[in-house]
DNA sequence: TTGTATGCGTTATCAG
DNA sequence: CTGATAACGCATACAA
């Protein structure tokens, strides 16, 4: 176990730490027979390069770091699935954070990582930021930063999201389709990305139909499950809405489970953004719309990697917009 | 960003590197105007210590390697959960790999954790192992390792488990004390430390209602949907069990889930071993056992960096077994 | 083609 | 009390 080091090849085969050097690397100028000795007895003794010296003499770690709110969340994790994936295929590890949505853990997290000199970042933002200036810093020096699916709304970061206009679209669609007008309207705090899309799908689908938006419908909650329960039975007792539209992930869980407690209406049907497996074992039945979470972290992983790596030298920024999945009972 | 070290500080100040080190350091002999200056400056310029330097200087890495058949499982994740907690509450920071199930990707796995100088490793078997070997060389060099929730037979090595024996027993009972006798048990692979102790309780628990143990009703699963469902169409074909006792996370909902489409049996209650928060949201309904994952996950950690940091000289191997937490529905 | 020297950021040892 | 120097493992510019 003791770490064999190019050192002791060198000394055992008593040529200078250079030759080894050179040999492993495959570098120029080398003797074949050398190169060949150097490389058999490397590979007997089982040698690995020292990652940490590297990462001195170079300035980068070959690992990238990666902050989401909550890694006990089906999206996240499926997302961090994608993240390693891509990252481990190309040599690369990963340091994942938790911002537990709150700002200050995201900054705190983010300090962590640079100290940790991590050559990449991958985030998505809590939910609780107010904006992203605590990244202004490393933004203006180019760190390479890869926004996935709770973006900033800057058009000068790299952002891969899915299209959340449409899925909040086809989701309030699908409802009016049949028979529903008053929907209710569940979201995550105003200032996600996300958000706003919803909200914008959600509106502008009730417009189709020339279905007046009632604003009343529509309530903001973050992700504590008291929030959501009292969302809904003041929906319930106030608005009678007719339908549930859960527009975010975890609320989605709470919005169901507090929906059931608080009644028993089974001609209510009731759609979620989640990535939530078990949707269908549900009773009343959850339709979701589901996020394509392993793609969306493959895509971003393959994005900053190749900004790391300078594979995409002048191509500016990206954003790439993924389609969602519908699973509505017909 | 451009992160500042102690040579730009000697050099600010007119002072050498050592002394600079050493006033941070809060070394011996060291003049309290120097250091006070050198305190400030370092303050002032937001002076972080490069931890890769010192990795390598003290060739460890103050990063923790967690193991896990698949973190998109509520049971792991909140385990990972207590693990990040008291790491970064140290000073230490986690990096995360998944085997999915497979001893290979367990191997790979391990070998690429340990070329990182990650100084200790939490661990939880793959369900694949046939053994601990790939393990033995760290063990014999006292690596420092903790094994939780699935770990190896041998009584050399640090372990946090909860007491499965116990929760299958409860679990049993339960369904005896409902009148049922025909009990179906579907389980995790043999190899694993889990099936063993919960199988033993399930008997135990029969034994001492004098129902004799039938062993056509146990079948052994791993975790592809398929095969659950095989398992589960097979009991209710063959052996017409009146209860069933899921012995395993991910294999409770499998089987949950072929359950409801092969019997519309409302009568016969099921038991599972899961950390799925929202069994309670089933119908029919899915009595729980639940482990305590965040607390395994903590008091993982906690040996693990006791070890690392040699707090617990001649203290010998530890084995702490956690009670489980019962959701049944009376 | 190979060896020597240097530096990455830090701490420890040894002189002064 | 402080400074110079070596060392951690590696890659590389320069010298031979």
């Amino acid at each position: 176990m003791g770490s064999i080091t190019i050192k002791d090849i060198a000394k055992a085969l008593n040529i200078s730490i250079s030759t080894v050097s050179r040999a492993l690397r495959d570098s120029y100028d080398i003797n074949a027979q050398t190169k060949q000795m150097v490389v058999e007895y490397a590979e007997k003794m089982n040698y690995r390069p020292n990652p940490i010296a590297l990462s001195l003499k170079e300035n980068k770690s070959r690992s990238l770091g990666v902050i989401v709110p909550e890694i006990a969340n089906t999206f996240f994790s499926q997302a961090i699935n994608g993240i390693e994936e891509v990252a481990y295929e190309r040599g690369y590890h990963v340091v994942i954070f938790q911002s537990h949505e709150s700002q200050e853990r995201e900054i705190s997290n983010i300090q962590h990582l640079f100290a940790r000199k991590v050559d990449g970042l991958l985030i998505s933002l809590s939910g609780s930021n107010k904006d992203i200036s605590h990244l202004d810093e490393y933004r203006k020096n180019n760190f390479p930063i890869v926004y996935f699916d709770r973006v900033p709304e800057t058009p000068d970061a790299h952002k891969v999201v899915v299209d959340n206009f449409e899925g909040a679209f086809k989701a309030t669609e699908y409802l009016i389709q049949k028979g529903k007008k008053d929907i209710a309207l569940i979201i995550s705090p105003p200032t996600l990305s996300i958000t706003q899309e919803r909200t914008a799908g959600y509106k502008s689908a009730l417009e189709k139909y020339n279905i007046p938006v009632r604003e009343e419908l529509i309530r903001h909650c973050s992700f504590q499950k008291d929030e959501a329960e009292q969302a809904i039975k003041a929906l319930l007792e106030e608005q009678e809405p007719d339908a549930f539209f859960m527009g975010s992930d975890r609320l989605a869980l709470n919005c169901y489970e507090a929906f059931k407690k608080w009644s028993n209406r089974r001609d209510i049907p009731l759609v979620g953004f989640t990535n939530l497996g078990i949707a269908h074992l549900l009773e009343p039945h959850l339709n979701t719309i589901v996020q394509p979470a392993l793609d969306i972290g493959r895509k971003s992983a393959e994005i900053l990697l190749d900004v790391i790596e300078n594979k995409r030298r002048g191509k500016g920024f990206e954003k790439v917009t993924l389609g969602t999945e519908l699973n509505f009972r017909s």
